[in-house]
DNA sequence: TCGTGACACGAGCGATCGCTCGCATACCAT
DNA sequence: ATGGTATGCGAGCGATCGCTCGTGTCACGA
């Protein structure tokens, strides 16, 4: 019954937005009363943070998933799978992204997020200063830079679906982190 | 009496957030009654409407003054100017952008940024066409990942104010930026 | 001085929201 | 068969929303 409502929730703000998703349209799309909702849950936020959460999650297992098998590889192909990974990742669900990432009130919703970034994040950041030969750089420094350009360009290629190819995509991303942190050439 | 709903308008969207932000309170922070509003506006989306072409506006007339003005500067500094010029004009009020980029519900309220995005673009593209030595690649392609890189970056360094200097920031994003565009080294 | 029109007012309308609560129903132990 | 319990129901509450409209006020031309 649980995950009936969360599948009704989750259809209805895919289909009507946050907005728009009132109890009453959450009910009856999951077949049950409005009433029936308040034994399962707390009230409208709760049915909402369950949704996001459970996204949330899956999003979480899947790129930990991706990057302990793309982190394998040898040298430059770590940052390419890493992305293809990352851009698969975010595929899977685009239309809960968007709601995710454009419609949701208030950053409370955002905070396993938040917390997933920080953590690749952190990776980054030690897996840069095990690499000697980099650039100078404070290695934090240049893991927020990096972190924050793949995700951010790897969400606004899924939901702005531009004109490029994704093997295109992909490798020139790949490219743009890996040139950065090249040694200088004066 | 236009201009005041407007201000009234920007501060309780501000203060309250968007969601928040009722057309009585509005109201009473202009000092008038709810009923004055709509002899000079035809509903709360107007004035919202309103508010946010105020600030679009505003935000493309400094970016297309500071781009103007960094265009006419010599080799890789165009790319340094150009994004510090962005930030600077991304400060300029930052909850705003907030709001924009956060709070407001459909895309129909970013249609004026996303017109400023394109132009930039576009501009950047035809730029980059016109700088033969550059790296074989679609100039269209470059041109929508570097845009979308410095403008995703920059409104994240302004909103989410990461622990990294402002000088050290701009540098290493220009430097993100002028490394992509290098030959390749094999 | 007085008639008039424009403007501002604010109580309140209809709609919708999240949510409640008394009731019907179904199931099970006795 | 019967009493008890748990569960789903749905009309409707109180609050709040965007918005309207009858009323009062005041400056101004005749």
């Amino acid at each position: 019954m649980v995950e009936r409502i969360l599948e009704a929730a989750h259809e209805v703000l895919l289909a009507e937005g946050h907005d728009a998703a009132s109890t009453n349209r959450i009910a009856r799309r999951a077949g049950i009363s409005p009433g029936s909702l308040y034994q399962y849950f707390d009230g409208k936020e709760a049915i909402v943070d369950a949704v996001v959460a459970r996204y949330s999650d899956d999003l979480a297992a899947r790129v930990a998933a991706a990057f302990t098998t793309s982190l394998g590889a040898h040298g430059e192909a770590v940052a390419h799978d890493s992305v293809a990974a990352l851009l698969a990742a975010l595929e899977a669900d685009a239309e809960m992204l968007r709601v995710v990432t454009e419609q949701l009130p208030s950053a409370h919703h955002r905070e396993r997020l938040v917390a997933l970034r920080d953590q690749v994040t952190q990776l980054v950041s030690t897996y840069l200063a095990a690499q000697r030969p980099t650039r100078a750089v404070d290695p934090e420094t240049a893991a927020w830079l990096l972190v924050r350009t793949v995700e951010q360009l790897t969400v606004r290629y899924v939901l702005d679906a531009p004109s490029i190819a994704r093997e295109v995509f992909v490798s020139e991303l790949t490219h743009l982190v890996l040139a950065h942190l090249e040694p200088r050439r004066t």
